[in-house]
DNA sequence: TGAAAACTTAACTGGCAAGTAAAGAAATCC
DNA sequence: GGATTTCTTTACTTGCCAGTTAAGTTTTCA
């Protein structure tokens, strides 16, 4: 079954469960207001073997937030098939399910709330995340534009743009106010919203991709009420 | 002179340096991480003054974050005279300078990291921060639809997308790396490129608008060359 | 099965920081 | 100028929390 031995194994599964729960706890009170027999607690491990696996409060949390960083490293891909518009539909759909997702919200109040205290943390996470993902975009923007259904000169600004439309305002709300998480309809007004305003601003066959847009809108409605709980 | 007696005075201004105070210190290690000891020498009064002014720490945080959230109140004013788009591009400057002020940048840091355990802060910031910009720029807008120079459905979504245009990205960046303040040029360049994506999704007469956009953009350059210091 | 490694329990140290107490000094007002 | 209020100094109490120690228990592996 297992590839490893007992020991090892052991050892790697406690000290995911540590830094699981460090994310757990430092995340609901901050670096300074988060408690380390907390954390011992929440791991389900005694305090001297929390500090045999992590020299020190700061340590563990150094230890965390990379490697939080390092697991958003391989999660965007992008086929390619159904059509320009199909693609930034599914762009944005994916990037609101990330963007939103409650842990990585309480992250990125951790990184902000912090980053006058750590500010390496602050870049590190602004070049895997942020940039990371803006350079996604920007790929595939270019290769939409060398096919010549967009115009643009500066694929950076028109990147920026794309997000800026779709999820600055339900991610800023979000950010300030934990306790109201936007709806799957309210996402999709902003996010179709700005789909369009994108399109209509970069397209070179404004009308025909407008038109595109609002027959995936209705699609997806229909799917969002089939998969209705 | 002073209309109030000398008591009075000296009283409003130990409780405004305190505030003062407090503001710097909560804003450098958040909630937690700061000290009373530093507050009170950082107001220049002794610990015992300063807890006869504030019964805890928690409620100088309280009045800190409920007082600086009312300075906000009376800030944005829009003359309108010399036409949509050079109102449009003095907003953005304006709108610029204040997200953009590192003392503002600290507090909004402060309050996302610190909104999981006072929630009722992001709440009461939300409301007289993003919401009042907002209806300031959705009432602008709505004017000029009226006035038949722009064309929406939902000013909502309109002054969002001016918003998430100009400002999204350099705010966010600067949320992230305190260090890296955006240069003017910088800025320009957001918000230059925003205001033209806004102007033509949005304006009835794009060509035109966009044109008188290009000669403000010179303009301003100009002023920004003679201004350098 | 028995030795080695790793973990647990429980108590402890030291330091920091919130909040207080008491006595004296300075400003304010009449 | 003298009484009152307010602030300062200094020192203290109290409680929390990072990090440690030591003795005993469980797990692993050979």
């Amino acid at each position: 079954m297992s590839p490893l031995p007992k020991r090892q194994q052991n050892k790697l599964d406690r000290e995911r469960r540590i830094l699981n729960a460090a994310l757990k706890v430092f995340a609901e009170t901050g670096y300074s207001g988060a408690n380390m027999d907390a954390v011992a607690i929440e791991a389900g491990v005694s305090k001297p073997t929390l500090y045999q696996y992590f020299q020190s409060k700061e340590a563990l949390f150094s230890a965390m937030m990379l490697g939080e960083r390092d697991q958003m490293l391989d999660v965007f891909e992008h086929p390619s098939a159904r059509g320009m518009v199909a693609d930034l539909m599914e762009f944005a759909w994916d990037y609101a399910d990330t963007v939103l997702r409650p842990d990585l919200l309480s992250l990125a109040r951790l990184i902000i709330g912090e980053v006058q205290r750590f500010p390496e943390i602050g870049r590190a996470y602004q070049e895997v995340g942020p940039d990371r993902l803006l350079r996604g975009i920007m790929d595939y923007l270019e290769g939409q534009r060398r096919a010549g259904r967009l115009a643009f000169d500066d694929a950076e600004l028109a990147a920026q743009d794309l997000w800026g439309l779709i999820l600055s305002a339900p991610r800023t709300q979000a950010l300030y106010m934990p306790d109201r998480t936007p709806t799957r309809a309210e996402i999709a007004r902003y996010l179709n919203n700005g789909l369009r305003v994108f399109l209509k601003a970069y397209s070179t066959q404004p009308e025909t991709d407008l038109a595109e847009l609002v027959r995936l809108i209705a699609d997806h409605s229909l799917n969002q009420v089939q998969h209705d709980d």
